[in-house]
DNA sequence: TTGCCATGAACAAACGATTGTTCAAAGGCG
DNA sequence: CGCCTTTGAACAATCGTTTGTTCATGGCAA
């Protein structure tokens, strides 16, 4: 029944095709197939040609043609076609636990421009915390990506076998994982050394750390820096001044009811997300900031600005990182071998109001 | 016969896959072929039972080996192949002027729940504010996706080119432009008025507006809800009270200094991220909040906690938005004629700190 | 008993590209 | 002047699905 309706569609189109050159009602797109028979050659010399195919000679002549027909034709390849004979989508997905911190936005910015600059498309899916495996999985075994980009706060176990079942490449976001070959690291470490330094060199003596996920690659590596830090300058690391805030804002907040009771004199926040939660608190009971708690956070973006008083930062290369991360990628897609491991270095100190000399 | 030597290769896979059930090395996914082959039938049948095709009457012992089969070798269909059969490739693309703002965070977040729910995956492309048609175009001429979920800030004819050219279906996302039937639009004029209402309930008179692109579809709905809230309490509009902020944290800043010179007591900011910059320039200048500004903004979000004063505002259902884009732009794929406009209602004051009684 | 129709499943042609192989003509060499 | 190597371009198979058609079979009515 409908088929009748459906039917003739094709036939007319097939018969068209056949008889008259451009039957395409210009909505349509051109394809290879069009652009070979206006040039009068066969398609696989058109490809040959259009693809710049170096094995392949092809006369001057013969190739001009081809070119104009594709100009004026205005062909474009159909990537789905390509893709299926190349099994190469030239797409690249990216896996972000949360998609309003400003972390992840300057990641996914930077993956994008990257991609796109190498002729990428990216794929983007938000992955809820408590979401199962099937969301990597999926986007690779039905070969929609090529490759991944992976962001997860989750457990080395449930994220080692998520990666597992999914059996793509993939290269890990700031995180390092037993058997996950690729990731792009920022020097985390470095960057809470600098951050608790400054603290340091205004005067401070108790200086308490929100600490993000605890037993996280990250929170370890900013805890050392963080006790670098503390070892250079002769002060001795007292464990309760560590607290932990997630990379949350009600985290930073709660975490900073408890540094209350403490005499810390500044904090360093593993993220600027917390140290807003932290800022909220003080604001609530009233303390200056910074006469009476500096804080500073890592990571820097707009609402280090926007935060009263300003929040000073170690900036950190996030965008930066999304971009190496699709290179390094794009790379190993192309059966390059590539550093397992890149490591971004640390920014440099954006020192602004919310930290200033120990008052007390 | 020369066959046999010039494509060993070929030759080799082809004759094993016929002799061997499972010659692939279990790293290799299963194709259609695979099940059909195991169940014993040929691969038109199992496409159809797979797809559960009710045109076609299958017996039901063939349908449990075929499902039998399909299960044992894990089959999942090949998007791309099935994509280039139907010309159809169950992705949406989704284009934001700015990654970081978190309205649009709100959105893709949106838009990638219902996408991902009906089967479709998000192909995400950032647009910088200068780049060029290209973006749009790209995506949909090569056939990456079937369709667009589009944010711009774009001048309408600009816009308007882009789209033609791309021609593929597309919803807007809180804008309307002439021509383009679909759109979801936030009651962005009862938002606006139930702001300024707050802050004349709060016994504000001289009420500034600090506005969005001038000209824009929603600067002006926005304009149309403040002045619609003045008329009700029975104030004077004053043209000299609106300020363009644009949508950005220095446009806020900029704006408020001219405001500062004016008599207002309150000001009603068209984005969290301009009434950021705009507390920003109050805190440098030493103006309390509210005690000497009030001030409100359309949207809410996480940061408008973490400023200081936490900023009252409007809630908006920007993620919904981006839902209910989705889902008209799936509906409108599947062939049904959703309505062309899908208007989400303002959502509802959300008083905090930033808004106080009038004082002088 | 013959003929016909429903039923269930195989056949085969696309979708639009890529790429290994073959083939005809032209050119060089002896 | 004929043979063999280049050169340039066509031929054809294939990627994994979908879907219009055809074909064999068995049951039923005439």
């Amino acid at each position: 029944m409908e088929e009748a309706v459906a039917n003739p569609c094709r036939c007319f189109r097939k018969g068209n095709r056949r008889k008259i050159e451009m039957p395409k009602s210009s909505k349509q797109r051109a394809t290879l197939i069009d652009v070979a028979k206006r040039a009068r050659v066969d398609v696989s010399t058109a490809s040959r040609v259009l693809r710049g195919d170096a094995a392949q000679r092809v006369g001057s002549e013969t190739r001009d043609r081809i070119l104009k027909s594709a100009r004026e034709l205005e062909y474009l390849p159909n990537s789905v076609a390509r893709a299926l004979r190349t099994s190469k989508t030239h797409t690249l997905g990216i896996v972000v636990p949360q998609l309003d911190n400003p972390v992840f936005s300057a990641v996914i910015r930077g993956a994008q421009k990257a991609a796109f600059a190498e002729g990428y498309a990216l794929l983007i899916s938000h992955r809820e915390p408590g979401e199962t495996a099937t969301t990597i999985a999926n986007l690779s075994k039905r070969s929609r990506v090529d490759g991944l980009l992976v962001a997860s706060l989750d457990d080395d176990e449930v994220l080692r076998s998520d990666l597992d079942a999914a059996n793509v490449p993939h290269v890990l976001l700031n995180r390092q994982l037993p058997g996950a070959p690729y990731a792009v690291v920022l020097d985390s470490r470095e960057a809470a050394k600098r951050a608790t330094s400054h603290l340091i060199s205004l005067g401070h003596r108790r200086i308490a750390h929100l600490s993000g996920r605890p037993g996280g690659f990250n929170a370890n590596e900013r805890l050392k820096g963080y006790r670098d830090a503390l070892r250079e300058a002769g002060i001795d690391y007292d464990d309760s001044l560590v607290e932990e805030a997630g990379y949350t804002f009600e985290g930073g907040k709660k975490a900073m009811l408890g540094l209350m009771e403490s005499d810390a004199t500044a904090v360093m926040a593993a993220t600027m997300v917390s140290a807003a939660g932290a800022m909220a608190t003080l604001h609530e009971a009233g303390w200056p900031i910074p006469e009476r708690m500096s804080i500073i956070a890592l990571h820097d973006g707009a609402i280090a600005e926007m935060l009263y008083p300003a929040l000073s930062t170690i900036s950190m290369p996030t965008e930066a990182m999304g971009r190496v991360a699709a290179t390094i990628l794009i790379r190993l897609l192309d059966g390059e071998k590539p550093d397992a491991v890149a490591a971004l270095p640390a920014g440099s100190l954006i020192a602004r109001a919310s930290t200033g000399p120990r008052k007390i």
